[in-house]
DNA sequence: CAGATATCAGGCTTACTGACATGC
DNA sequence: CGCATGTCAGTATGCCTGATATCT
């Protein structure tokens, strides 16, 4: 940035607080995760991509379920799963044992969708850890994984 | 996720996809920020921390090199520094050799702002790290630096 | 009754796009 | 003319709250 006058200080923000960093940094990768759903032309997003992968790893769930699992708001759930649901990407059925509870299932062509959205999602974590030397990945994926699983609410019966 | 069905396969997707499992964690964080911001009380938000820490960094600079510096785009640029503005916590003038450019600078209060900002996010800083040792965090820190400064269109002439 | 589930309506934030007028 | 700058209007996404109806 070009400037005049002198900085008063330097806080080292970048160094100094990832959180700050983080937000950024996120900003840019779910940018490109965006513009990567959006390129694909499926006209799915984040959402969908989250519940057809949910869907296929663990198999037909409830939709809250669904919705604690993935870390999606159970009204967004609705929304996203009729949207997939219009498209045949999943079944919806009522659970014969709790009526009032559906059954949501991954079509054949929700996973061949899921799959392509696969390949999208491994172009984008490509581009987005470039700069990193492969052991730095290993590295920086691992502490990643540590931090979602130290508090994210994940399901406790599963995975 | 309580499940009647076994996985058809284990993808393994949050060792795997990063991309995947740092929207999510992002997800948390960002909730985690605005959950500060919003218990600070001071009715500020992401965007204006971030203008404030800019200014307060580099230094007086135009909006259009606010938003290169931030990515944050010149149109909430505008908005958000009206809003600051309003407050009394950063001043507009016009540059005399620019008379199309504003030169935004932050004010006294709103340095004091910023500091108190800087506790808040210190302490969401503090708990999003807390599941990783303090060689972790120096780990992920670096990490985070490294793909933040490889495509972040920062100021080129500055920093 | 409480509690879980699904749905709907709406708000708020961040990010972006297009348009426009102004100034260099 | 092109190009940058500031402003405004509007869109889209993710995240969230509240209310409602249904079912256990």
């Amino acid at each position: 940035m070009p400037m005049d006058h002198a900085p008063r200080r330097t806080p080292d923000r970048v160094k100094d607080r990832p959180t700050w960093l983080i937000s950024r940094t996120f900003a840019r990768s779910s940018g490109l995760l965006a513009a990567g759903f959006e390129s694909h032309g499926s006209g799915l997003r984040s959402y969908h991509y989250r519940l057809l992968a949910a869907l296929e790893e663990w198999g037909p769930a409830s939709q809250a379920d669904l919705g604690r699992g993935t870390g999606i708001d159970r009204s967004d759930v609705t929304a996203a799963l009729s949207e997939l649901e219009g498209r045949g990407l999943v079944e919806r059925s009522v659970d014969p044992r709790h009526k009032r509870r559906n059954i949501v299932t991954i079509t054949p062509a929700g996973i061949a969708q899921l799959l392509e959205l696969d390949n999208v999602i491994d172009g984008i974590q490509e581009q987005v850890l470039k700069p990193l030397t492969s052991a730095q990945r290993r590295q920086f994926i691992a502490l990643m994984v540590k931090l979602l699983a130290a508090d994210e609410p994940l399901p406790k019966g599963s995975l």
